[in-house]
Parts: structure tokens; C-alpha cells; sequence
DNA sequence: TCACAAAAAATGTTCAACAATTTCCCGCAG
DNA sequence: CTGCGGGAAATTGTTGAACATTTTTTGTGA
């Protein structure tokens, strides 16, 4: 009773660690992840590993390819607008739900959490991002609805992971304000409104990262390695030149 | 060659089978599945059956009670009232991609499935049924959008489950003509009338269902058992009264 | 008839071994 | 020197058994 949980809290303790780790950019997408190395990191067999990279694939967070391993996903363009567009809609349906039906008591968490977001957001942590994030699990919670609240998890997740690939560090500035607005109109029930802020507030977040290069850049990028000068050394090259 | 299949086929199998029995109610809702008797008639393993079942789980087909095994799953009026204010949000979304973007070779698959229904429509069988539901997931494909696909696919599903709890047989009739006017409506590009239509349509199927007994109605059930004949035996009525 | 205790069944969890496939490395022809 | 098999090593897919824990049933006594 010290330490250990005696439910079957260690596989759930590796989706969790390699879903952080994910998160938080420590394993690239595009990584690795072979079966043995995390079991003896991890000092369990790899049944549970499997385990673990199947819930994990099962939310997006990681590639499976048959006899090919695991690795984390490395989602394309496409792929990103694609999730994107089902989070707009889903948090859409969450702001519809909530609109004109805020509780007082619900409005007091969603204040108290935008607090803590202001709060956080001088310090310009990754505490801050996490809250902004958080928010809008905390908007989906709110309306009862568990499956809602699943998706918006798993389409959360998904879109962290996209933004760490294709999005630049995003200013939490206005989010908070943009939050508070929100909160404002959901308890005013102006449904137009909600719905406005929602959709500028998603589009600030992650519009921005998925407009370019929308056609091919194989172009481009080639263009600028075709220069002279090596802007990174590339993994393997055998250096014929140099 | 001749018989077995050489790759990871066995847990896809019994996921897929123990999937189409729970969707054509071969395996009532609640029914207990247990692995051992699962693993013996399939002659593999419980860690196949396990790994098929948390599957189910989590498309939530199935029910998973700690230390008390998997069951078919048998969602509350509440339940599913958040599964259908998701899919149509979902089919809405579907609807708003395909408006006015329907290419002739898209419209030439819709009116082709369409086609199949209509023929199978006087036969009221199961086919028609299938087709019906397949007519969403043929949308959802068209978008181009995997990851919609994968959740109207899960949606769907429930979907049926719910109605084989709490709906009535549904009259295909109205189904074809609508499907035939939402591919109208899409051709023609017109966003509020396929969204109404698409709206109608799920309404239709699905909404009648969710309609009665919003509130409590046990005493409803009782009152009718109340009564001196017992229309079905209890499981383990004692009897004190009779 | 009820309550309690022990036994039996079922589930949760873990591991080790075998089979199949892929990947990597090395020698060899062109 | 480059490109192409061939084989070894590594990785993954899959299976079954064993053990711990929990639930359910059974049996006994008051």
C-alpha cells in the first residue's frame, strides 16, 4: 500500500509516459520505437509495451506498420487539416451544447481556470500551453457528454502533436483573453457569438500552421539545398565532396 | 496456402466476427462474453480474445467491468443521445465538404450505391438494412478524410447497437428518396439544404428512438410486472409476493 | 432462512519461447 | 566504384502457460 497500485497500472503507466513524452517533443515524431528497448527501460516484458503502442496508435499518437515496428507519428499536411477540421466541428458541438445552459457553478470552473491560465502565462512555461489546452478539455467535460469528451481528448492530443511539427510556438497571449470572451458569450446563450469566438479562437491556434506550403515544397526545399552551402549536414552523407 | 491466413489475421478475425454478431444481435446487449469459452471456440489463446475485446471496448461495442469481464455493451438513452448528437455533427461535417465539391465520378459511386438499395428495398431484408447505413460510410469515404471515415465507421456502429436496444425496425422506404435528394442537394451546391436534409435523415432514423421515457421510467416497467402474470420469468425473482 | 466461510471459476497480469519478417552487412559481378 | 543478391542478425508477430487477485458459487452451521 506504500507504492504500488495494484491494478493493472503499468501498462497504463507506459501509454502515459510515452504519451508525455510524445507531448512534450522528447521523442521526435518520425522516432523509433522498438519493442525490447522500452520493456528494459521500462523493466517489463514487451507484452505490455505492445500493449501500451496499441492504445497509443489507436489515438493517433503513433504509427503501427505491420512487422515494421512502431514509431511516433509524423502526420502530413493533409492528414492535419483533416484533424483539424473535426476538432473545429467537435468543439463547435461542445459550445453548442453548452451555450445558454452554463451552470454557475460550471461558469466558476471554467473562471477559475482561465485564473489559473493568466496566472501561469507571464512565466511563459510549457505550464502555460498546457493550461491553454486543458481549457477546452474542460469545455467538453462540461457538457456531460463522455464520448465528446474522449474525442476532444484524442483530437487535442493529435493537434499538440501537429503543431509540434508544423506550428511555431504559439503566443498563449490571447488566448486568455479569447477564453474569457468565451465564457462571456456562452453565459450570455449568444450562440452566433460562441460560435464566432470558437472558430477564431481555433484558427488563431492552429490555422496558421497548416496554410503553407500547400502544394508541393519539394521545390523549394531543394531549391535551397541546391546552393553550394550545406545548411545541415545531412544523416549520412559519405562527405564524397568535402 | 490452401487454408491458413500467414499474417496477424487471427485477432482481426475474432474482432471482426464477434463485431458482426453484436451488430446483428446474434449477441444481445449485456450478454457476457467470456474468454475462455471465446478463446476455446475460436482455438486460440485468451490473450487474442483479450486483445480483440479491448478493441470492441474501446469502439464501444463492448463493456469492460474490472475483474468482471466483457459484456455487449447496453448504453442508456443517455448514452446514446451523446452518441447521435456526435454523429451528426460528424454527418454534418461530411455533408460540408462534399456540397458543391461532388466530382462526377464521386456522384457516379452515390447514385450507383443508391442504385443497390433501391433493388434491395423490396426485400426488406438485412441487405437493405446494411445498405442503408453503408450509403454514411460511403459520404464519410468521399471526403477524403481518413480519420472522419474511422469515426462515422465507430459512430455508425453504435448507432446500430442503439437501435437494436431501443429502436424499432426502420422503414427503409424514406431512406432511398432522401439519400437520392442529398446527392441532389450536393451536386447542386446548395449548403443549407443538404445540411437540412442530412439533419431530417438522421432524425428519421435515429431520433424517434431517443424520444421516450426521457425521465425515469422504471416504475412504468414495474407497474407492468406488477401485475399477477409475469410476462417473462425474472432470473432470480425469489418470489416473495407471488 | 440467513449468515458466514471455503471452494471453484473467471479474470488480470506477466513472462518466456518460437515463428516469420525485415533490415543490415558483406562479398561479388559489371 | 556502383549496384545487386545472399545470408546473418535483429525486430516483430504470435502463442501458450503460469501465477495472483477477485468474483461467484457452494456448503455448512446456527
Amino acid at each position: 500500500m506504500t507504492e504500488n497500485p495494484p491494478k493493472n497500472s503499468r501498462a497504463a503507466a507506459i501509454h502515459e509516459a510515452l504519451r508525455r513524452a510524445i507531448l512534450e517533443q522528447a521523442l521526435a515524431p518520425g522516432a523509433k520505437l522498438p519493442e525490447d528497448l522500452i520493456a528494459s527501460q521500462f523493466g517489463v516484458s514487451r507484452t505490455l509495451v505492445r500493449e501500451a503502442l496499441g492504445r497509443l496508435a489507436g489515438e493517433g499518437l503513433v504509427e503501427l506498420r505491420h512487422n515494421r515496428g512502431a514509431s511516433v507519428a509524423a502526420p502530413s499536411l493533409a492528414e492535419a487539416r483533416d484533424v483539424f477540421a473535426i476538432r473545429r466541428a467537435m468543439e463547435l458541438l461542445a459550445v453548442d451544447a453548452l451555450c445558454g445552459r452554463l451552470e454557475p457553478a460550471q461558469e466558476a470552473r471554467l473562471l477559475a481556470h482561465v485564473e489559473a491560465e493568466a496566472a501561469a502565462q507571464p512565466l511563459g512555461d510549457a505550464t502555460s500551453i498546457r493550461l491553454a489546452g486543458e481549457f477546452h478539455l474542460l469545455l467538453a467535460e462540461l457538457t456531460g457528454n463522455a464520448l465528446l469528451q474522449r474525442y476532444v481528448t484524442e483530437l487535442a492530443s493529435r493537434c499538440s502533436l501537429i503543431l509540434s511539427l508544423y506550428g511555431r510556438p504559439h503566443s498563449a497571449d490571447c488566448a486568455v483573453e479569447e477564453h474569457r470572451a468565451l465564457i462571456a458569450a456562452l453565459r450570455a446563450g449568444d450562440a452566433p457569438a460562441c460560435r464566432a469566438l470558437m472558430e477564431h479562437h481555433l484558427d488563431a491556434v492552429m490555422g496558421r500552421a497548416l496554410l503553407p506550403q500547400p502544394p508541393g515544397d519539394m521545390r523549394a526545399v531543394l531549391a535551397r539545398y541546391a546552393g553550394p552551402t550545406p545548411p545541415s549536414p545531412p544523416r549520412r552523407a559519405k562527405a564524397r565532396s568535402a
